[in-house]
DNA sequence: ATCGGTTGCGCAACCGTTTGCGCAACTACT
DNA sequence: AGTAGTTGCGCAAACGGTTGCGCAACCGAT
C-alpha cells in the first residue's frame, strides 16, 4: 500500500462515488445523506485518509500558517515569547514557521520574501539590529499580508507594533530607586540606535528630572558589545565611589554585571542595590534574587498572535500601537537607604 | 492592481507566452531561448510576481517544509538546538515550522498528524516526558516521513536517534571529581522515568565503582519537580556534613542548586565543589563559573538537521543513533581536595 | 532536394481538493 | 395528474504551477 498516499479520488472509486461526494461527506456537508457519510468516514479511517492541505488550501485563499521572524533565539525573551505565540496560534488552528534572521538585514528581506511564497497569513516580525527602515516590508501589503512588529522597531512604523512601554518602564525604575533612598546610581543600558534602548534611558533620565535628581552622564553606561562592560563598570565604580544601586536595562545586562558584581566581591543589596527590566527568569535564579520590572515574554506573544489574527480574520488594516505595561516584582535586591521612605 | 496576485498566466498574456514557456523560463530551462527569458524575467519584475509555492508543490512530491516538535521552549537547551537546527535547514533551503507539545502526549499525537496533513518532509521530535511509547509515530512512516528522535528518547526506539552520550557523561563527571580528590559527593538527577535521567544517573554510579568509591543512595538526588530540590539538598548536607562536591545533571537543576548554595551561603569551591552538564550558557554568569561537561545545543542542532534532511534526500529508511560526546569546560568550581592531584 | 538534428515553444494532462450548478428521483401538496 | 419543493449526488471548472511529448521552423550536411 505503500509509494502512494490514499486521495478522495481512492475512496470514491472503493465506494462508487464521486470525489466532491467524498469530500462534502468528510466535511459533513448537509447535502450528503447520513448514510453516505457514515460509509465515506468508515472507508476513510479503514484506508487510512489524511487529507493534503497544500491542495485543500490552494484553492482556498487563506494558508493557516503564520510565520515569525527573529533575529536570533537569545535564551530570555525569545522562548517565552513563542511559547506564548504558539499557544494563541495553536488554539486558532493556525500553525506557527519560524525563522531566524541571525541579525541580518539581508536575511531579514529574504525571509520576509519567502513568507510571500508560502502564503504566510500573516507574519510577526522581531526587527533584527541592522534594521534601518521598513521598506522591504512594502512586499507584505503587495501580498495583503498583516504584519506585526514585536519588542523591537524603529521610529517612523507605519506598522503595528506591540512593544512593552519602554520609556515609562525606564521612569519608574529611576523612580524606584530614588523611593528607597538611591540618589546615586548608575544605568547600564544597550545599543543606542536601537530605539528600545534609546527609549529605556529617556525614561530613565526622565525619572531623575522629575525628582530633580542629578544624573550624570558618567552614570549612564552604553553597552554596545557585551565586553564592553566589565572596562565601562569598572570606570563608572571609579568615578562615583558613593554609588549605591545599578539599574540594567535587559536580562543580558543583568546577568553580567551580576556576575561581575559578585567577582568584585559587591555585597547586594548591602553595599549595591541591584535592579533590573526583566522577563522573571534569570532573576529568580540569581542569588539574591533580583527586584525588577517585569516584561512577560509569554504575554507579550499571546497577545501579539491575538492581534494579528484578528486582523487575519477581520481583514482589518487598522494600525495598532500597543504598548503593555511592565509589573514591580520586588525580589530583595533593593535596600533602602537614609532618611526616605 | 490589487486583489489579485500576479500568476504565471499574467506573464503569459502580457507576452502572448504560454504558461509552461513562462514556468520554464523563469526556472532557467535550456529549452528556452536567451532572448525569451529575459523578457519573461523583466516582466516578472515589473508586475512583481511571487510563485506561489502551495500551487508548485502540489505536484512535486516534496514540501520542503521541516517540522520541529518540543515539550516546551525551556531557556537552556531548546533555544540553541533550534538555532542549530535552523542553519542547516536554511542553508539546504528548507523552512522550519516549530510545534510546541507543552509535555502532552495527546498535544504531541495531534501534532504528529499535523505534520502529516502538511506534508512535511521531515519531522524532528524531542519526546514530551508523558510519552512512553511511540506508536503515534507509525502515520509517519505510513507516510514515508522520516523521523529523528533528538535529546530525550526511550527505550524500545526503532528510529533515528540523536543524543548526548548520557551515561559516559555521567561517567566522566564521576571520574572528573574523584581525580580531584572528591570522594563524598552528591550528584543531582532529574525524574527517572525520563531515560537521560536514568543513564546519566548509571553513568554517575559506573564513575565510582570503576574506582572503587562508595557512593550510598543517600548522595542521589532524584528531583522530579524542581521544588523538592531544597528539601532534598538539605537532608543530604545532614547525612553528609562531609560532602564536598554536587554534581547537577542539568541546567535547571544547576541554576536552582547554585541559587540554594549561596543561600546557605556555602563558598564555592572552597567549601563545595560544583560541576555540571549544560549547554554552557548558565554556567558562564554564575557565580563563580561552574566546570561543567558541555553539551553544545547548536551542535546537536546542526547534526540533527543534517542527518535528517540526509535521510529525506537519499530516501534513506538507514536507522542512525548517534551518540555526541560532551567536552570537558573547565570553570574553577571545582577545587582539588587531598593528596589526589 | 532530401534527410537528420537541433532549437524554441505550445498542448494537454496532472497534482488533490473544493465549489457552483445542474439534475434526477422522490415527496408532498393541490 | 400536475406542480413545486426537497434530497442526494455528479459534472466540470478552478486553484497555480510543472512536465512529457509533439511539432513547426530552421540549420547544415549529403
Amino acid at each position: 500500500m505503500a509509494g502512494h498516499r490514499i486521495t478522495l479520488k481512492d475512496i470514491a472509486r472503493r465506494l462508487n462515488l464521486s470525489m466532491p461526494t467524498v469530500s462534502r461527506a468528510l466535511a459533513d456537508h448537509p447535502d450528503i445523506s447520513a448514510a453516505t457519510k457514515d460509509r465515506v468516514r468508515e472507508v476513510a479511517q479503514a484506508l487510512n485518509y489524511i487529507p493534503n492541505y497544500r491542495a485543500r488550501y490552494l484553492r482556498a485563499k487563506h494558508s493557516r500558517l503564520i510565520a515569525l521572524v527573529v533575529p536570533e533565539m537569545n535564551m530570555f525573551f525569545v522562548p517565552s515569547m513563542i511559547t506564548g505565540i504558539n499557544r494563541v496560534v495553536q488554539q486558532n488552528d493556525y500553525s506557527l514557521i519560524v525563522f531566524q534572521s541571525d541579525n541580518s538585514i539581508v536575511q531579514e528581506r529574504r525571509l520576509i520574501e519567502y513568507c510571500t511564497h508560502l502564503s504566510a497569513d500573516g507574519v510577526l516580525l522581531v526587527l533584527s539590529s541592522e534594521t534601518t527602515d521598513l521598506s522591504h516590508l512594502n512586499i507584505l501589503r503587495d501580498c495583503d499580508i498583516p504584519v506585526v512588529l514585536l519588542d523591537k522597531t524603529i521610529d517612523t512604523t507605519k506598522h503595528s507594533t506591540i512593544t512593552i512601554d519602554d520609556q515609562e518602564a525606564g521612569r519608574e525604575a529611576a523612580s524606584y530607586l530614588i523611593d528607597h533612598g538611591h540618589t546615586r546610581s548608575i544605568g547600564i543600558f544597550g545599543d543606542q540606535r536601537q530605539r528600545i534602548s534609546a527609549l529605556r534611558l529617556k525614561g530613565f533620565r526622565r525619572g531623575h528630572t522629575e525628582r530633580s535628581i542629578p544624573l550624570a552622564d558618567t552614570q549612564i553606561l552604553r553597552v554596545t558589545m557585551l565586553d564592553e562592560l566589565e572596562g565601562q563598570l569598572d570606570k563608572a565604580f571609579e568615578a562615583h565611589p558613593d554609588l549605591t544601586a545599578i539599574f540594567t536595562m535587559t536580562d543580558e545586562l543583568l546577568v553580567y554585571t551580576h556576575h561581575l558584581l559578585m567577582r568584585r566581591g559587591v555585597k547586594i543589596p548591602d553595599e549595591v542595590s541591584l535592579l533590573a527590566i526583566s522577563d522573571g527568569q534569570a532573576p529568580g535564579f540569581l542569588h539574591p534574587n533580583v527586584t525588577h520590572f517585569r516584561h512577560a515574554g509569554v504575554e507579550v506573544g499571546e497577545r501579539t498572535a491575538h492581534i494579528l489574527i484578528g486582523m487575519i480574520e477581520h481583514n482589518s488594516d487598522a494600525m495598532m500601537d500597543v504598548r503593555i505595561r511592565t509589573t514591580l516584582v520586588e525580589m530583595g535586591s533593593v535596600a533602602t537607604r537614609g532618611k526616605k521612605r
